[in-house]
DNA sequence: ATGTTTGCAAATAGTTTGCATCCAG
DNA sequence: CTGGATGCAAACTATTTGCAAACAT
């Protein structure tokens, strides 16, 4: 389990080239407590409380950042413009991170995934979707070039 | 396997008192036919070759209509706000198709899950993510009055 | 000093809504 | 006929871009 400290985050910041702002210790304290799945939008609304001077933009630019640096994630799929999908039937789906291609896979073992105990009775699930992120092939012969 | 043809189609749009429009029809030979993941202006610009008069609003609801009907799916989270997940951890989705939240959960089994063979090679996995789909508890209760 | 970052504003893109007309049932 | 469906336009919402001023290094 990394550690997540003010001090390491400086460090990444530095590593990536980045300078340490006062906005962007203010974005990342206020990430690591929102332990549900904000928007810019919600991050942006409670760091006004103790920095109201802060700008939206900055707030929107630095989760992207935080996002290629690899401290945070964007929840998949979220921000594009919806896709739809023909195949109704169960699937899985490959996804490319380069160039963002979904591909759709079928696998029986991976239909019928065991829920984990904690779960059942607390959420009813139907449906098991299993997502694959990394570079597809083609991706794979343009990055050797 | 469930088939798809015309008349099913038909059938399923009465079942669920929609008229059978010519729109409707095209948009549904489209989607079938479009084995990646389409967004609505895509399939609007295959539509229009053949039917030049259809407007964008109507793919676009159609499509959603289809969505409902369970004929199509929506990729997970496309069209939403842009969501950030500030635990960089590998970690896997409880999703509520009710209220859209996005829950957490961590599971080793999940975590190992073997890459199945005919993607190996192919495509270079760095990311394993299940998603379950469901209801989560608070709309379960909200469902029940 | 200088190059990045910020904040503001404007532009863009995507989605949704309202409504008059049209058409399937 | 009649209610749902369509097409057009306008309204919204979210995201991105450009740029001058401010700031970290």
């Amino acid at each position: 389990m990394e550690k997540r400290t003010l001090d390491e985050f400086k460090e990444r910041c530095k590593a990536f080239g980045l300078k340490i702002t006062p906005q962007r210790i203010a974005i990342y304290q206020e990430i690591l407590n929102s332990s549900n799945h904000p928007s810019a939008e919600a991050i942006y609304r409670n760091i006004r409380e103790a920095h109201p001077n802060i700008s939206f933009d900055t707030v929107n630019r630095t989760l992207l950042t935080l996002a290629e640096m690899g401290f945070i994630q964007v929840v998949e799929g979220s921000g594009d413009v919806r896709r739809f999908d023909s195949n109704a039937e169960p699937h899985h789906h490959l996804r490319c991170n380069q160039c963002g291609a979904i591909i759709d896979f079928y696998n029986r073992k991976y239909d019928q995934l065991e829920i984990p105990k904690e779960i059942q009775g607390k959420f009813s699930v139907n449906k098991i979707r299993v997502v694959l992120e990394g570079i597809c092939s083609s991706c794979q012969e343009n990055l050797k070039e």
